[in-house]
DNA sequence: CTCCTCAACTCGTACATACGTGTACTACAG
DNA sequence: CTGTAGTACACGTATGTACGAGTTGAGGAG
């Protein structure tokens, strides 16, 4: 299988380094498709003996890739090329009460609608006090609490993005924002039910490489980024009745926003 | 002069691998402020010297620190703890004809307003045929041209942000579009007086580890991903009217969205 | 046929050594 | 005082060796 891979030579005029050169060689192999998506790259020990350089040559050379994003390695098995998430595209009229009504949580509608499997676990649902950053974002007194709901998304069993959100525990309290399944529309049906309509969110974006726990929650390969954002909902009487905090594989992710010229 | 700097001993019981935990001594000498922006990590040799490893052990400790984002690597002169450009906040709202009207190109009225010294440099106009990707944005026919200007924001000297827009070459031809001073209120004023009313942007946006022209052309540091930002200007009639391409450094940018609940 | 053991192969970690190349400071010559 | 050569030091690249640990599959025991 796949047994077509042939690696040029190193060109011993170069100054490129040598381990450079070996990534180039590998790289170009992915981008023109002779290794595809979850194929094996040769062992450490048949590139060594395809260059005749020592292993922490090739293990730079790998580094390299890996670090791009464009290889995973496991241990005891070998390198693999990495296989790419179908990407979400995530409009900004996703929370419109348009779609909200249909009664079916975005992510799976989204989901299914992309030829996706969608899932939802690890949802944990506990009372707390509120971080200083939650606290101000939500407009809250230093004695407030908040019920926090955080759960991960999977498509086809591969985890996509962590989410936490934030809910008053004023507002929380007594509805199925409590319990682990939130019921028809989600938790924005339940705010709105309990009399706060909606009117606005604000995201805040940040992009940077994933912490050590979102890397083993997200089973994201070294080098991939992650999206960092913050969803504040407000009601029509400009009262902050939720905050989301999503983490987000980037390369499962494209965002798209609209904007006003006015 | 930082040399109060004391790093704890290995746990030999620990089964955390040596490098890691190097590096994690090194990394919460960083978040204490004990090594503060800028400030020299110490030395490979010192290092080997005061945890009695190899080379290749510390080696590996800085790389991951570096892959962080959180040091650089200077060759010649020793590894740096990174310093960080001033956040830049994208507000959702940064186009709006009010701030267009001030005059002022956008990028360098916040700057100044945020205490820094913007400057734009590398500004090449050029007309060009349009790559597909753009040539479907803008609704082109396959024979239509377009303008590309293409320019570097920097932030204190420091590189934040690349960009190119991509004007159809029938609306900026004989416009000061094609000056390397696009004129008051930038170049969406000269479109706007070619009687093209700005209605709406669309933006999209991946985050993704940096190319390595980009890391060159923004100065990243390793382990630093990128903003790809691609933003179509729509008029009121729903042309598109520019198409504008950038790549901005994550840790330089907030990005700041907000949505409508309707 | 099934289960288990074990060998072979894989990547991970660590050691020791050598030489290249860029930087910065010092000392000396002019 | 100035300019330059030298030198010490820093990281970059590369070789070679050794052992650890996870995975896989073949082959033998039951």
């Amino acid at each position: 299988m796949a047994e077509s891979l042939t690696l040029p030579d190193l060109d011993p005029i170069s100054d490129r380094a040598v381990f450079r050169q070996i990534a180039d060689h590998i790289r170009e192999a992915i981008e023109r498709g002779q290794l595809a998506e979850g194929d094996k790259v040769p062992s450490e020990a048949t590139l060594m003996q395809h260059y005749g350089v020592a292993r922490m040559t090739i293990r730079n050379a790998l580094q390299v890739l890996q670090s791009e994003g464009l290889t995973v390695a496991e241990h005891g098995r070998g390198v693999f090329v990495r296989s790419h998430p179908p990407v979400r595209r995530l409009a900004s009229d996703r929370f419109a009460r348009r779609h909200r009504e249909q009664g079916k949580a975005a992510f799976i509608a989204e989901t299914e609608g992309a030829g996706g499997k969608p899932s939802v676990d690890s949802i944990q649902i506990t009372e707390v006090k509120p971080s200083a950053q939650v606290a101000e974002l939500l407009n809250l007194g230093p004695k407030a609490r908040v019920v926090s709901r955080s759960r991960r998304y999977l498509i086809n069993g591969q985890p996509v993005e962590t989410a936490i959100s934030y809910i008053p525990a004023e507002i929380a309290k007594g509805t199925q924002i409590m319990q682990p399944d939130s019921g028809p529309g989600g938790i924005y049906a339940r705010i709105e039910e309990k009399g706060y309509r909606l009117d606005r969110f604000v995201e805040e974006i940040k992009s940077r490489m994933p912490l050590r726990d979102e890397v083993r929650a997200l089973k994201l390969a070294p080098g991939v980024p992650v999206f960092h954002l913050v969803r504040t909902a407000y009601a029509t009487d400009g009262t902050p009745v939720e905050v989301c905090d999503t983490v987000m594989s980037s390369d499962a992710y494209v965002l798209s926003y609209e904007l006003p010229a006015r």
